[in-house]
DNA sequence: TAAATTTGACCTGT
DNA sequence: ACAGGTCAAATTTA
């Protein structure tokens, strides 16, 4: 357990987190101008998604740094965002000695592990397979009952070395077209996030270029309603493969082998647009709408309705007037601008 | 040869 | 008992 103190480590972590703050206040400021701008082509539309990737890059840094510090030592962050105020119960929960010890899975024995979601567990649904910039490792895939596709299991490449808690499962609809129902648990407390690394594993229709994000608690193998996903390109498939659709998974399913995995070649690719903004909450604390759409057809990102640019600055100052003067954040700020 | 994937075993929650 | 999630040895890939 995480025992550094507010005193102790203050200065470092708190200058830590108020950079990747003021980041993601610059980067939300810049993704407001290019969404003012009413032409929009499609590597506008690429560079914006790189934008909100960094953004949430912020969140989740900032969230680690925040989560990293013990619930007592804290100074009281008051925020009327109860999306934050729910990451700081949560963390505590987490921390409590008596339930990590019910829950924390016996090294070196296989099958235990900690079973259920975690608190930044969500859900999105996507038409395409596409990259979040995250490296992932897949570490298992399992037939679903009454699901035609296996589910396949990933985790994040680097919680070996860096401890990277992050996970997510990406399950195959039955629909037709099929969709992707991608579920994760936890965000990353890595470092090595590859901003602008997406890509387009599989476009059945690139004009079908959007994406839904779904919070809700229902499970991953449920019809939901989509919408296109908005993508962009970094490599191409080998020559002979059959064009990253799913046709050889299917054929898995029934005939007991896999030639030929999609799923499996997005270890690397995979796509996690929220985790960091969610980071720390369950989904039942959502104050904003249940599904956040993204829509590249309309340009019609909602990021302000979720957190406004102001509150940027806002998170800032309740986060650290309670220790640090408005002329030494002002003096960071400077700086760091 | 190291890294990534596959896959059956194992474990937990219901 | 069953379904789902994870582990880790075996296998494949780059």
């Amino acid at each position: 357990m995480e025992s550094s103190s507010w005193p102790g480590t203050l200065s470092c972590k708190r200058l830590k987190a108020i950079q990747e703050l003021t980041r993601g206040q610059q980067l939300t400021n810049k993704l407001r101008e290019m969404l003012g701008q009413q032409e929009k082509i499609e590597s506008d539309l690429m560079l914006v998604d790189g934008v909100v990737a960094e953004i949430l890059g912020m969140f989740d840094n900032t969230l680690s740094i925040l989560n990293s510090y013990t619930f007592n030592e804290k100074p009281h962050i008051q925020t009327h965002d109860m999306r934050f105020q729910s990451s700081v119960d949560d963390q505590q929960s987490h921390d409590s000695g008596e339930s990590e010890k019910s829950v924390r899975p016996v090294k070196n024995k296989r099958g235990c592990y900690k079973r259920g979601r975690t608190s930044s567990t969500f859900t999105k649904v996507t038409s395409t397979l596409i990259d979040d910039g995250y490296a992932w490792r897949k570490y298992g895939q399992k037939p679903i009952l009454n699901a035609k596709y296996q589910r396949n299991y990933f985790r994040c490449t680097h919680k070996g070395e860096q401890g990277c808690q992050a996970t997510k499962q990406v399950q195959k609809t039955d629909d037709e077209p099929p969709k992707y129902v991608t579920t994760y648990n936890g965000h990353h407390t890595c470092k090595n996030l590859q901003t602008a690394s997406h890509i387009i594993l599989d476009t059945p229709n690139n004009r079908d270029n959007s994406f839904l994000l779904n919070f809700e608690t229902s499970t991953p193998t449920e019809n939901k309603p989509t919408s296109p996903c908005l993508i962009s390109m970094k490599q191409t498939p080998k020559e002979d493969l059959p064009s990253l659709c799913l046709e050889n998974e299917q054929a898995s399913s029934s005939n007991n082998h896999t030639p030929w995995d999609p799923l499996t070649k997005l270890s690397q690719v995979s796509f996690e647009p929220m985790s960091m903004i969610l980071s720390g909450f369950d989904h039942e604390d959502m104050i904003f709408s249940e599904v956040f759409s993204s829509t590249c057809s309309t340009n019609c990102y909602k990021i302000d309705d979720m957190i406004g640019i102001n509150d940027f600055g806002e998170l800032l100052y309740e986060c650290f007037s309670p220790t640090f003067s408005k002329k030494e954040e002002e003096l960071v700020i400077g700086h760091l601008m």
